[in-house]
RNA sequence: GGGCCAGUAGCUCAGUCGGUAGAGCAACGCACUUUUAAUGCGUGUGUCCCAGGUUCGAUUCCUGGCUGGCUCACCA
C-alpha cells in the first residue's frame, strides 16, 4: 500500500514542469472537452481569448500585463494544437465621463457624456477620440510581439451583433434586477433601473439618458435625456420611444461584460484583480451570464465562481492611473524596455504576484541579469536542474518576439555597456571597444550584434534617465579639464602620466590594475590618493569605474592626454 | 465591517496535490602586501508572518489571528 502511494507520488513528481500559461492552456483545453456549449463554439470559431479596454485617455503601462497574459495563453493554446485567437476590443461606446487632463477643457468638456467613438480625435489622422487613444497602444503590439486582432464595441453594437442579447436582457429585466438585489441589496440602483443606456438621437450623449419602459411587442424603449442624471454632463431634454438595436444604445458595464460573452463566443477572458474581487464586476457579470443569458462565463471563472484576477504591474511603487496622468504610459514603456525584456519582466512572474519595477533602484540591472541567466540556461551555457531548464526554456520561448532566437549572442552587463557608452559616446564605437578589449570576438554575425545593440540602447536609457549619480560621468576634454586639483594631486597626476607612458603599454587590464598599487608604493603615496587624482583629472569626480579597465577603455595615450589637460587647467 | 490575494535569506523570487528549504543579486572570504563599478573561485546567512489543529511527519492541508495590497452604490 505504502509502496503504491510512494510510486504514485514519484510518478507525479516526474510530471513535466510547466510555465503558468501552459498550465492554464491545459485547463482550458480540459474545460472545452466537458462543456458541450464550449465544444460547440470551439468547433465553429476556435477559442476566442478576449479582452477589452476603454480608450478614455493615455493607457498606462500596467495594462500591458493583461495583454501579455492573454497573448501567451492564446499562444500556449495554439501550441497544444488548438485553434485560438486573442482579440482586444475597444470599449469606445462608453461615455467620456471625466475630463482628460491632456485635453483643453474649453474644447472637450462639451463632449462629456458622449461615447468616445463619436468625439473628434485630438490629433488629426484618427477617426475619433476613442480611435486615437486606443491606437496609441495598439500600434505598438507588433513590436512587443503581441499577436492580436482588434475590434470596436461600438461597431459591434451598430452592426447589430448585440441585438439578441439586448432582447434577452430587456425581456428578462426582472432576472437582471434579481442579480443586483442579490449582490448589492434592495436599495441598489441596479436592482431598479432599466439596464440599458440609450444614445440620445438629439444631442448624441449616452450618459444622460434614462430608460423607463420596454415595449416587448414593438421592441422599443421609452427614454428621457435629462439634466440631472450625472453631475458632469447635462442631457438635452429629449424623450420618446426608440429601438435599442443596431447602436441605439448600450448596456451598463457589468451587463455588457456578460452580454459580450455569448455575442462573441468568448471562452477565455482575464481581468485585473480590481474587477475580480467578490461582489465586483466579474461576479456580477458571471451571475448575469449564468442566470439570464445561459452562457458559461469564460476562464478563469467557472460558473458563478469568479476565479483569480491578475495583480497590478507598477512602475516605481505608485499605482499608476491613466486619469491622474502619472507614471509611464504603455507606449513609453515599449519605448523604454527592449521588447523581450518587457515580456520577460511580466511573464516570469505568476499573474497573482505584484510586479513593481522601480527603474531608479537597481531593478534594471537585476532584470537584465535575470534575463541573461534565463538565456544562458536555455542555451545550455549555465548548468541548471531539469526543472529549471524546462521552465527557463518555456519562458525564453514565450518571451521571444515571433520565432525564438536560435543563436546565442554575447551578453553585455548593463554597467559595462553604460561605461563604454559614456567613454565612446556611440554604440558602434563601444562595440569596437568590446572587440578590442577581447570581451567579444571580432566578426560576430549581424544578428548577434543587433542583440548587443539592444542592450546598449537599454544602457543608454538607464544612464540618461535613471542611473544614480555614481554611475554617471563625463570625460574631461580640451578646455574643460578639472580645475580642482591641488598641488599634491598635480604632482601625483604627473607621476602617474610618466608611469603610464613607461609601463602601461602592452599590459593586460589585470596587470595594469596591480601595477597601480606598485606605482603608489614607488612614489610613497597612499593608493587612494592615486585613485582620487586619477578620477579627478579624468572625470572630475572622486570615484569612477574600476581604474585599470577604465584606462584601457579610454586608451592609454588618450588617458595621458586627458590627465594633462586637467593638470594644466588646475595650475 | 465583509471578501480576495500575498507574506520563504539583506533584496527579487522559486519550491510541481505533505518528507524540516534553493537560485540570482547583495554581502563576506580568497586569488593579490590591493575599499575604489566590467575577473575567477569559495561561503547559504532562514522562527518558511504568528498561534493552534489534522498527521508518523506541515513552508505545504484546516481553523483563528497579525501585517500589507486590492475590492465591496454609480462609472469603468
Amino acid at each position: 500500500m505504502d509502496l503504491i502511494v510512494m510510486a504514485e507520488k514519484k510518478q507525479k513528481k516526474q510530471k513535466a514542469p510547466l510555465h503558468w500559461a501552459q498550465q492554464m492552456a491545459l485547463e482550458i483545453k480540459k474545460r472545452i472537452s466537458y462543456e458541450p456549449k464550449l465544444a460547440e463554439i470551439y468547433e465553429k470559431q476556435g477559442i476566442l481569448v478576449y479582452d477589452e479596454k476603454t480608450p478614455s485617455g493615455t493607457i498606462h503601462i500596467g495594462s500591458g500585463r493583461g495583454w501579455l497574459i492573454h497573448d501567451v495563453v492564446a499562444k500556449c493554446l495554439r501550441d497544444l494544437g488548438l485553434k485560438a485567437q486573442f482579440i482586444l476590443s475597444s470599449d469606445d461606446f462608453d461615455p467620456y465621463d471625466k475630463p482628460n487632463k491632456d485635453l483643453d477643457p474649453a474644447i472637450y468638456n462639451e463632449h462629456l457624456g458622449k461615447p468616445f467613438c463619436d468625439i473628434p480625435s485630438p490629433v488629426e489622422g484618427f477617426d475619433s477620440f476613442g480611435d486615437y487613444y486606443f491606437k496609441q497602444s495598439t500600434v505598438r503590439f507588433a513590436e512587443l510581439g503581441i499577436e492580436c486582432g482588434f475590434e470596436s464595441t461600438a461597431d459591434n453594437y451598430r452592426k447589430g451583433l448585440f441585438n439578441p442579447q439586448i432582447k434577452t436582457i430587456l425581456d428578462n429585466v426582472d432576472k437582471v434586477h434579481d442579480v443586483y438585489r442579490d449582490l448589492y441589496g434592495d436599495e441598489s440602483e441596479g436592482s431598479k433601473k432599466m439596464p440599458f443606456n440609450v444614445l440620445c438621437p438629439e444631442c448624441g450623449k449616452i450618459a444622460t439618458t434614462v430608460a423607463s419602459k420596454w415595449d416587448k411587442e414593438k421592441e422599443e424603449l421609452y427614454f428621457e435625456c435629462k439634466k440631472d442624471v450625472v453631475e458632469w454632463a447635462d442631457g438635452c431634454g429629449h424623450s420618446g420611444w426608440i429601438s435599442p438595436y443596431n447602436g441605439g444604445g448600450k448596456f451598463p458595464w457589468k451587463v455588457e461584460w456578460a452580454a459580450k460573452w455569448p455575442t462573441r463566443g468568448v471562452i477565455v477572458e482575464f481581468g485585473g484583480k480590481d474587477h475580480f474581487s467578490k461582489g465586483g464586476s466579474r461576479t456580477c457579470a458571471n451571475q448575469i451570464a449564468m442566470d439570464v443569458l445561459d452562457f458559461p462565463p469564460p476562464y478563469p471563472s467557472h460558473g458563478y465562481k469568479t476565479g483569480p484576477g491578475y495583480e497590478f504591474f507598477q512602475i516605481g511603487g505608485a499605482k499608476m492611473s491613466t486619469s491622474k496622468g502619472k507614471g509611464m504610459s504603455f507606449s513609453e514603456g515599449v519605448d523604454f524596455f527592449p521588447s523581450e525584456m518587457l515580456r520577460f519582466l511580466l511573464l516570469k512572474s505568476k499573474p497573482n504576484s505584484v510586479v513593481d519595477f522601480d527603474p531608479e533602484k537597481n531593478d534594471i540591472l537585476l532584470l537584465s541579469d535575470h534575463y541573461d541567466r534565463m538565456e544562458r540556461i536555455h542555451f545550455g551555457i549555465d548548468e541548471a536542474s531539469e526543472f529549471d531548464h524546462t521552465i527557463q526554456s518555456s519562458l525564453f520561448r514565450l518571451t521571444s518576439i515571433g520565432e525564438p532566437r536560435d543563436f546565442f549572442a554575447p551578453q553585455i552587463p548593463i554597467n559595462l555597456a553604460s561605461t563604454l557608452l559614456q567613454v565612446t559616446l556611440s554604440t558602434e564605437k563601444a562595440i569596437d571597444k568590446l572587440v578590442e578589449m577581447g570581451h567579444i570576438e571580432a566578426g560576430l554575425e549581424e544578428k548577434q550584434l543587433d542583440v548587443i545593440r539592444a542592450r546598449f540602447a537599454l544602457a543608454k536609457k538607464w544612464v540618461d534617465n535613471f542611473a544614480s549619480e555614481q554611475f554617471i560621468f563625463k570625460l574631461v576634454s580640451e578646455g574643460q579639464g578639472c580645475t580642482q586639483l591641488n598641488s599634491e594631486q598635480i604632482a601625483i597626476a604627473q607621476a602617474f602620466c610618466e608611469f603610464l607612458e613607461k609601463q602601461a603599454k602592452g599590459l593586460s587590464s589585470k596587470e595594469l590594475h596591480n601595477s597601480i598599487y606598485d606605482f603608489a608604493r614607488s612614489i610613497e603615496t597612499e593608493v587612494k590618493e592615486v585613485f582620487l587624482s586619477a578620477y579627478m583629472s579624468l572625470i572630475n569626480k572622486d570615484r569612477g569605474p574600476q581604474l585599470a579597465n577604465f584606462i584601457m577603455t579610454i586608451g592609454v595615450e588618450q588617458t595621458i592626454k586627458l590627465i594633462k589637460i586637467s593638470i594644466e587647467a588646475s595650475q
